[in-house]
DNA sequence: AGGGAAGCGGAGTTTGAACTCCGCTTATTA
DNA sequence: TAATAAGCGGAGTTCAAACTCCGCTTCCCT
């Protein structure tokens, strides 16, 4: 099901493969659909992706009958969303590669202010084969971030870029559960992460693992 | 409404009062409740909580009947899968205050071992003014772990609970995300947080803070 | 300034998942 | 082993949320 959104000016008879050319919306058109992308993220970060569409046209100031002519679905409205998040991390990542020092953490911290009023899309970010190209650049980023941290020695040698993606994951779930309370709940967590990361601590032991498996099978036959 | 199950032998006139003595099942409807459990947890460990009771029901074998004699309502199957878990949880902390010594990472570790095996209701978990009692026995414990590694000088002074709690949202993150790929990533992560609680490290700067937030502005003007 | 393409609202339709109902089956107990 | 309460399945109902349709309105270009 062709979107609204994909018309294009035809020139000429190879317009068909033509990667997208839109033609210019109306003014208020375009006002609507600002508008209809900033009331889905209010509406998200108060219920979720479960909030309706309705509700959404109605922050936005809208009938739905011009939300639907935007955005062919809800999913797609949602997709829409998602990227523009990633290419706001991307911005961040970029600056992040310009500091002079400290431009690891100043990416993490960053990343997760932008989260934060992002809430409800989160979950989206990183389940999605949507954005390949975009996480391959997220990806580069990162690596380099942490080959400057490396050579200033603010990090330790055996970190890698997945570690960085995980804390990423982390703060997911702290941004999603503090559910409107406490915003900035995750500064402590990310302090003790850089913590963590920090060069002069003695490596992770792993002995309290197998115990904690042990216990762990035994708490599992409990049902009554 | 008043669920299936509350129906209760009477022993004299004050029974009304009586607080819940259930009478005892017939063993295949005792069987059937089990599986459904189970199948619960599977369904939503595959598709989270949006997992339909249809399949529930199929992938315990039983007829949406059945599940419904059992539970009043889906949110009602839900709850009692969440109240189990932390009655786990619960377990596993006792045993972690036995342990002599390496009780809080143990803790950690065990209880991200077992939400693993929960994925989709860990969201509920933390969301609930469902479990008071609950919670409340969870905080002590927790406290009285962190008690115990300071007095090991396994840990930092200035760790609280609440970092403990906020590092379990973390966890949820993590194992939500990885969705069903690489059982046991959060572990990584674990590593790092202990290595931060650990107390050979320096305090975290903030200095990255202020940067951080700046960049973050920027970003967020950045809508074409 | 006026013709018409583009846009708009929101009542109405579709869809799908939660939940109910009831005739049939099975465990239990005397 | 027969009477009966308890349990069962799954077709059918309900309901809420996504999505469509179309007569009216607004912008924009000449």
């Amino acid at each position: 099901m062709p979107s609204h959104d994909d018309e294009r000016i035809i020139v000429g008879a190879k317009a068909i493969t033509t990667p997208v050319v839109k033609k210019r919306m109306r003014r208020d058109a375009q006002e609507n659909r600002e508008r209809l992308l900033v009331a889905a993220n209010e509406a998200f970060g108060v219920h979720g992706l479960d909030a309706s569409v309705e509700e959404i046209a109605q922050i936005a100031g809208v009938g739905m009958g011009t939300l639907y002519r935007r955005f062919a679905t809800k999913e797609a409205l949602i997709d829409e969303m998602v990227s523009d998040l990633m290419q706001q991390m991307l911005a961040l990542g970029h600056q992040a590669l310009e500091s002079s020092s400290g431009g690891l953490e100043q990416f993490l911290r960053s990343v997760a202010l932008l989260l934060e009023s992002h809430q409800g899309l989160i979950s989206r970010l990183w389940s999605a084969p949507l954005t390949p190209v975009a996480y391959k650049e997220f990806y580069a980023i990162i690596e380099e971030l942490l080959k400057q941290a490396k050579a200033a020695k603010e990090i330790r040698e055996d970190c890698v870029a997945s570690d960085v993606i995980v804390t990423f994951w982390a703060l997911r779930g702290i941004i999603d559960t503090s559910h409107q309370l406490a915003p900035g709940t995750w500064q402590r967590h990310v302090d003790i992460v850089v913590a963590g990361f920090s060069p002069d601590v003695r490596a992770p032991s792993h002995q309290a693992l197998s115990a904690a498996k042990r216990h762990a099978i035994n708490a599992t036959r409990r049902r009554n």
